[in-house]
DNA sequence: TTGAAAGCGTTACCAC
DNA sequence: GTGGTAACGCTTTCAA
């Protein structure tokens, strides 16, 4: 029998785990030392060039790429920005920010990491968020208390960062205040001398959090006038639609909001099978600016909402991260401004 | 002089640092070894009932955290399934499919993670990924060569699976060829007598991996007939649609497969304003199947897509991760059936 | 210019 | 039952 010595780095051609610095250090002949001075191109140590292409030449052979976790662990911090990948699939306009916002904050050498955190609600999330130990932690909507910053902060966040409705105690806050989104929609139809408001409210789950506040903007803009707001409960769905439709004359509405442009296009077909002449008889504003409202006809109003830029938002999570002492930030971020078109 | 003694676990009350299990243990008066124990429920050791109480006491008043990167380090393996991000805002099919896909992963103990790899192509972006040490790699689109696959399993992925056009060397592939999406629509198209069939093409960045497919499709249905296939680039822009519409009769067409039902809508509405008749004088059908097409006028035909289901694929990845030296496999996952309407 | 060694936070083996 | 100790892969200080 032809006994084969097994030597780690060359055992085979699919090797049981994967090689390290020490086996690349092996192969090229030096320390563990001089091959981490070379591949992180240490400057206050000088190596000679013949070493430095003997250690490169090694790594390359070896398929060798460094252990982030190992070395974040030595480093005792690293640069991973993470945030809680959403649990209902998220519509343009924020899917559109979130790409913005990795790539600027990616452009400062942070790396971004979206996390699915399942079932996981309140602080049971942020503590299997602080389990990777990220430098920052930006979280849409409510799922963090004041308990989950603690958590986080204390395991080395240093920076946390809320997007949603309200800020939270010890942590930065740009605050997307919906109520904004429906205070427009309810001022522009009041200026067009609406008076019976209707607001769709989608019976979709995990819509609350914005439906609601837009309702309460719109009674907002309206309080201390004549006008009546009236709450309309609506499936995405043809059949609740035409259901709508069909007892819209008894509710005796002259305006509606519909949350956004699908339900307001949604809504508005049912109307117009219905017979009810749109803006004349009622009139019907969406939101978020889709293409899909410029195509309808007739063309539908929509209250416009801008987000912060993504360098803009990467910035600040730079200087929250470099300067976690300052006061949190507390910033207004969402934009709404109503655009006209034919529908209202 | 009073010397103020700080033991680093209740120095003050802003921590410099993370508390680790020595802390925990120093606490309970207990050693490392015990809370780890006592923390992660091992069976093997039998722990006083008042040793546990002191150790999940002291844990909770620290508010002690695990690091997920010593553990993985030591533990040689780690249970993180990684994609990478999408780098264009994904539809509401994707992002419903991936949502579905991280539930049924996280039911099977995986932590999903999103990677956001900015400007990182190819193989660059694989050793990216690879740093993490992903038990797992999830990889839509063609982002990744057999190179990068070696290099992932080098490196301990034990799975490495696309979703894409075509399998990779080394990889389990979901094989998601959208030719199937555009045959599909051809053969619709010309069993109901079409000839002179156009396919838009969008000129947006990013969506030539669907949009050549799709076409491509198209051409083999018709294949070895007399029916022709027009090219038509379309910018997603009423404008661009416009301009198509307007030269619309000199192209003689009698069919058209519009990509999407977003850009179906887009040209259905360009072609009705220049008083083009659908379905009589030209022929309409889209993809995905969006509630948006069924509220259109004519009633538009689409393309449904159907993808695997969350839980399925979860469970390929597991049995992939638990079997790494299984056959990979290559399975096609798209699936494609016409729906009739009122627009062809 | 290079090497030896310590230590980051965990867990698992082996004594006590 | 409980506690020491080694080891995971990496970086960095110090010494040669």
């Amino acid at each position: 029998m032809v006994q084969i010595p097994k030597t780690p780095a060359v055992a085979s051609r699919a090797p049981r785990s994967a090689p390290t610095s020490t086996d690349v250090a092996r192969l090229a002949g030096v320390s563990r030392a001089t091959v981490s001075y070379v591949l992180n191109n240490t400057g206050a140590v000088r190596i000679s060039e013949p070493t430095r292409r003997r250690v490169h030449e090694a790594a390359r052979e070896l398929g060798y790429v460094p252990h982030a976790a190992a070395r974040s662990l030595r480093a005792g911090h690293s640069r991973m920005v993470l945030m809680p990948a959403p649990a209902i699939p998220a519509g343009p306009l924020y899917s559109r920010f979130f790409s913005e916002l990795q790539k600027a904050l990616g452009h400062l050498d942070y790396t971004v990491v979206q996390y699915g955190s399942v079932g996981l609600r309140g602080d049971e999330a942020a503590r299997a968020w602080a389990e990777l130990r990220p430098v920052a932690v930006l979280v849409p909507g409510a799922d963090l208390g004041p308990q989950g910053v603690a958590v986080l902060k204390r395991s080395g966040a240093r920076a946390v960062v809320t997007l949603g409705p309200e800020s939270v105690e010890g942590a930065h806050a740009l605050l997307m205040d919906h109520r904004t989104v429906g205070h427009c929609a309810g001022r522009h139809l009041y200026e067009r001398g609406r008076r019976r408001i209707g607001v769709v409210v989608p019976e979709e789950a995990g819509l609350e959090a914005f439906a609601g506040p837009r309702l309460d903007g719109v009674r907002r803009a309206v309080r201390g006038t004549e006008a009546t707001v009236t709450e309309l409960p609506l499936a995405y769905d043809e059949r609740a639609a035409a259901a709508l439709a069909a007892r819209w004359r008894s509710l005796r509405l002259d305006a509606v909001f519909a949350y956004n442009d699908e339900y307001a296009m949604l809504l508005m077909r049912a109307l117009q099978d219905e017979g009810i002449g749109i803006p004349q008889e009622t009139a019907v504003i969406g939101a978020d600016d889709l293409m899909l409202g410029r195509l309808l006809r007739p063309r539908l109003s929509t209250v416009r909402i801008r987000l912060p830029s993504g360098p803009q938002l990467a910035e600040l999570v730079d200087r929250a991260v470099r300067d976690p002492a300052a006061a949190p930030v507390r910033r207004r971020v969402l934009d709404a401004t109503p655009v006209h078109r034919e529908s209202t």
